[in-house]
RNA sequence: GGGCCUGUAGCUCAAUGGUUAGAGCAGGGCGCUCAUAACGCCUUGGUUGGGGGUUCGAGUCCCUCCGGGCCUACCA
């Protein structure tokens, strides 16, 4: 049995969020894990509330809540969003936990020993309005170059020219419009990276099967111009982890914070202590997912993320546990994703544009989004999400392809032999091809979900249900049943069987309908077709079954064009 | 400006430098009647964005041009 570390990249607390970051890090981080555990495997799966920065304090001012009340709202809701669309996580963690503003403080101290951190005194934008620093993008001004009136602090949107908010012409807050600003002495820890440059490219260049997606990011930012930049790990604000060199105070530090990008991965060790301190367990129960010394040293650890977050992921946060000097565990393989377009345009979190997580659950079942989204997952290069597309691969693989296959072989049997696995017949030459045929499918379903290859192993399944079909309709149990009953009793009880080996195949995609398959056929056997053959005679004749709802109601004309109309604006 | 990714059938996508570039959907035809008018079989459809080059052989490698996208370090 193999141990797997799996972390999906942490969504951000500031809203719910649209389908593109779910496809880009949480679901396949789930499909993946589901697998795992369904082929027997200890899986650890982590998830969390990214929950400092300025954005959330923005956020929680706008709601009109204080930003710790504000952050308990959200993760509640995230959490009860991310049940429902059946993200199976183990634990589903909080940035802002007390373990992490223990293990982020332990990091700093341990780097700070090494020699790793770096005190500057630097210059920011101070807005009294607003009573913050304000981050470069968060000042607003006219551009020097362009005379664009509402170019950023670090850049002019419309000439694209790079800027440094001292640059703007009457720079004013993003915020609140103020012009009352002053530059201010403040003064900031640094992560030394530069410190550790040759270090992580050795790293990188040693992972040779990563995606090019994965490693190619991180390589621009090792060799960009003078290389790997030290990273400023602080901020002054109030809502975050305080800055403290372990469990000491940090002299010169007082009120301020770490940043929300040092403190976010350090999330996913902290959020597994989260797990095993509320079930009462002692520290050795995370720590041997975490710590080679003390039983990680077989732990495969695999992480999900939109392409967005790679740096982070393949340079800040591996320079945070490298530079530690204590031996905790490195990532091994990083799975990173494009991005999912909405018709034509991108998904938008600030403008409201393309289909949210809790809009999804109120039109549609959880399944229909996963089987699509997955499907689809944007692997090589973005994908686009249209509302015709949707409905035709929904209706076709979910409603036709293997809905109605349980229903024509549930209805079949119920009307012909009654509600139970019929007994007689024997299996002949077909019933062997068929065998064979799944067997060939399934080795290869294996070999693409192992490979986290989320669309072909969407393929592999979907032409594993379409055996089914083409079996029974070779077979065709209607038309034997009338000249030899045995022979169709034995065809319908392989056609059960089919389903409860369906259950068990698809659930890492589509969890519920299994769960509705498996029921239906009164099983509770989960257990991976390793015998394909064993997997079809799990069903005894005699074994009671009933027939289930409607698995998947079709997507029609009218509802897809009400929804197009519905998500066309702006969200509220 | 720089870096990276990408362009293949009407649509969504495949193809370690190696037969005649393949699937699914859509379109056309046939079959079946158990089933959610579902399923199965057959089939139409390509100058692989344009041009040049390397090679016995290029969708794949190189150059160039055109289009789409992402990143560019204080949003996260």
């Amino acid at each position: 049995m193999a141990r797997h570390l799996i972390t999906s990249a942490i969504p951000y607390i500031n809203g719910i969020k649209h389908l593109g970051n779910l496809v880009g890090s949480q679901l396949p981080a789930d499909l993946f894990a589901r697998y795992q555990r369904a082929r027997g495997h200890e899986v650890m799966f982590i998830c969390a509330t990214d929950e400092h920065g300025t954005p959330a304090e923005l956020a929680a001012a706008k709601a009109g809540k204080p930003v710790d009340v504000f952050c308990a709202e959200m993760h509640a809701v995230q959490a009860d969003i991310a049940d429902r669309f059946g993200l199976s996580f183990d634990k589903f963690g909080r940035s802002s936990s007390p373990q992490n503003h223990a293990l982020t403080q332990h990091f700093a101290g341990k780097l700070a020993e090494k020699g790793l951190i770096a005190e500057v005194s630097e210059r920011q934008m101070y807005s009294h309005a607003d009573g913050r620093f304000l981050p470069d993008r968060y000042i607003e001004g006219t551009c020097p170059n362009c005379g664009y009136d509402r170019a950023r602090g670090d850049q002019c949107e419309n000439c694209t020219k790079q800027l440094d908010p001292t640059d703007l012409i009457e720079p004013r807050s993003a915020i609140s419009g103020s012009t009352d600003l002053e530059v201010r002495e403040t003064k900031h820890l640094y992560l030394r990276q530069s410190a550790l440059k040759d270090r992580l490219a050795a790293w990188i260049d040693s992972k040779t099967d990563w995606p090019i997606l994965t490693t190619s990011i991180a390589k621009k930012w090792l060799n960009d111009g003078e290389g790997l930049q030290d990273r400023g790990i602080t901020r002054d604000l109030d809502w975050g982890v305080p800055v403290r060199k372990g469990t000491e105070p940090w002299p010169e530090m007082e009120g301020k914070v770490f940043y929300v990008w040092f403190d976010a991965p350090i999330e996913y060790i902290a959020a597994t202590k989260e797990l095993t301190d509320e079930r009462g367990e002692p520290d050795a129960a995370w720590r041997r997912w975490w710590r080679l010394d003390e039983g990680a040293g077989d732990v495969t650890y695999t992480q999900f993320m939109g392409k967005d977050n790679v740096p982070f992921h393949t340079l800040s946060f591996p320079a945070t546990i490298m530079g530690s000097g204590e031996p905790w565990k490195l990532v091994d393989y990083i799975k990173s994703f494009n991005y999912l377009n909405y018709d034509g345009g991108q998904f938008s979190t600030s403008q409201g544009r393309g289909v949210f997580m809790d809009q999804a659950l109120d039109i549609l079942p959880a399944d229909y989004w996963r089987w699509w989204l997955l499907s689809h997952a944007p692997e090589g290069s973005d994908a686009e999400f249209t509302w015709e597309n949707f409905q035709a691969t929904v209706n076709k693989d979910l409603a036709d392809v293997l809905g109605n296959f349980v229903s024509r072989i549930t209805k079949f049997c119920r009307s012909k032999f009654g509600e139970s696995v019929p007994t007689g017949g024997e299996w002949g030459e077909a019933e062997q091809g068929l065998l064979d045929a799944l067997t060939t499918r399934i080795r290869a379903y294996e070999g693409f979900m192992a490979a986290m290859e989320v669309r072909k192993a969407a393929t592999e399944l979907r032409a594993i249900w379409v055996l089914g079909n083409e079996y029974l309709q070779s077979a065709a149990p209607w038309a034997t049943f009338k000249t030899d009953p045995d022979r169709a009793a034995m065809q319908v009880r392989l056609g059960l069987n089919l389903i409860r080996l369906y259950a068990v195949l698809s659930a890492p995609f589509i969890p519920f309908a299994a769960d509705a398959m498996l029921a239906a056929m009164r099983s509770g056997d989960w257990s991976w077709p390793d015998s394909v053959a064993a997997a079809l005679t799990a069903l005894a004749p005699g074994h009671a079954f009933g027939v289930p709802e409607v698995l998947f109601v079709k997507i029609t004309d009218e509802q897809r064009e009400d929804w197009q109309s519905r998500f066309k604006g702006v969200r509220d």
